[in-house]
DNA sequence: ACAAAAGTGTTATTTGTACACCCATGC
DNA sequence: GCATGGGTGTACAAATAACACTTTTGT
């Protein structure tokens, strides 16, 4: 029945993805002990709320970027993570288009996965390390689509997996498999202005998307 | 900064098979509001541990039972889930070979899991639910070899294999994948006193069970 | 005409699936 | 000798992997 002050918060990691690299979601904090320094997105769960609920107050938090659904990616629970009292952590990532990138929300920064501010609160340079690897662990690549801007051409998509999953991979036995799969699909729209043959655009399969839930 | 009062427990779902049954290890609370009621063994994260921790603290409780590490299977924080206060559980699933089936606990029992008692405390009932389904669900079929007693014949794992994710199985092919996977070794021990050709068995490959953990 | 990326088809290899009989043992 | 489960090989299908050239377009 011992009941020591302990909160649960969830903490997104916002991913999305441009000309080879990924791009997190940053925060610059407004409350004590962390004001004005970067971290990710967080919300504590309340007395009256699900951790699920939590999750949906945070993406409403940013309705321009048309976040995916969450993706579960890990609990912290180290004592020591926030400095004053005991704070445990549901992360969970968020998957969204490249236009996300252009869509600025006060206090808030897209940064390279790779360049992160030199000092990030509690764990969340190590949440964001993690995550990474959980992300390039993942044998469904879905959520990858997410990744994409709205309309997105094959090599732009494979360039994409590429990078993530640090492979190199054959553009006819890709374009067979992802084609085949019936993720995406064709649009009649190309590519103007470009010095080559135009690529035709695809665009993520949204009913299938609804089917699979990620 | 507001810190209601919230408890985070983890809740163990340790699971054995036997006879194309799976069985479920419950416990006697004896703490209020809960006395006498059965539920999972569960154990709070106190403020100076981590869930890890914790878990360790939760499988050390049961030494005889040589459970599997554990396998995290899914948060629950409706605020309903308990009648007095908040509890948010961290569930995970440790797998065990039948063997425990005989290792008596005070205040412990298996049960099989599809005759649970009548009534579990809090969401019991339901996590066991969904810890099966997160079970049919794994596409590494390696955990389901801790549930194999030290020594077992093909034909035992292969029975395991097709009651938990309810399909059947072609002799020859299981044997070629499994064989092939080095995930277990043959022994020179044969089944005795058998009204048939005595059956080889076989052991977990613990070296490759400690290279992939789970 | 040339540079740059798009687009396309065939073959070989690997993996998975289907299928049926003989073997060893206790009764 | 018969009932019981153990144990094995081969042929076919499907999926994956390897591989090179032609097309379109802007400069």
């Amino acid at each position: 029945m011992s009941s020591s002050a302990m909160q649960l918060t969830t903490e997104g990691v916002c991913i999305t993805y441009l000309n080879k690299q990924l791009f997190v979601l940053l925060q610059i904090h407004n409350q004590k002990p962390f004001k004005g320094k970067w971290g990710l997105p967080m919300l504590e769960v309340k007395s009256i709320h699900t951790i699920e609920k939590t999750l949906r107050l945070l993406a409403k938090s940013y309705p321009s970027l048309s976040l995916s659904a969450p993706v579960f990616a890990g609990l912290y629970s180290d004592p020591a993570r926030h400095p004053k009292s005991r704070v445990v952590a549901a992360t969970y990532m968020f998957f969204s288009s490249p236009d996300a990138l252009e869509k600025s929300q006060p206090d808030h920064a897209w940064h390279p996965i790779d360049k992160l501010p030199s000092s990030l609160i509690m764990d969340h340079k190590q949440i964001i390390k993690k995550s990474k690897q959980f992300l390039q662990s993942l044998t469904n690549h879905a959520p990858l689509l997410y990744l994409m801007p709205e309309r997105f051409t094959l090599s732009e998509l494979q360039l994409c997996m590429e990078t993530l999953f640090d492979v190199t991979l054959d553009k006819r036995n890709f374009r067979k498999k992802i084609i085949s799969s019936g993720w995406i699909n064709p649009t009649r729209q190309r590519q103007q202005n470009v010095a080559h043959k135009a690529a035709t655009y695809y665009t993520l399969n949204k009913k299938k998307a609804k089917e699979s839930s990620i």
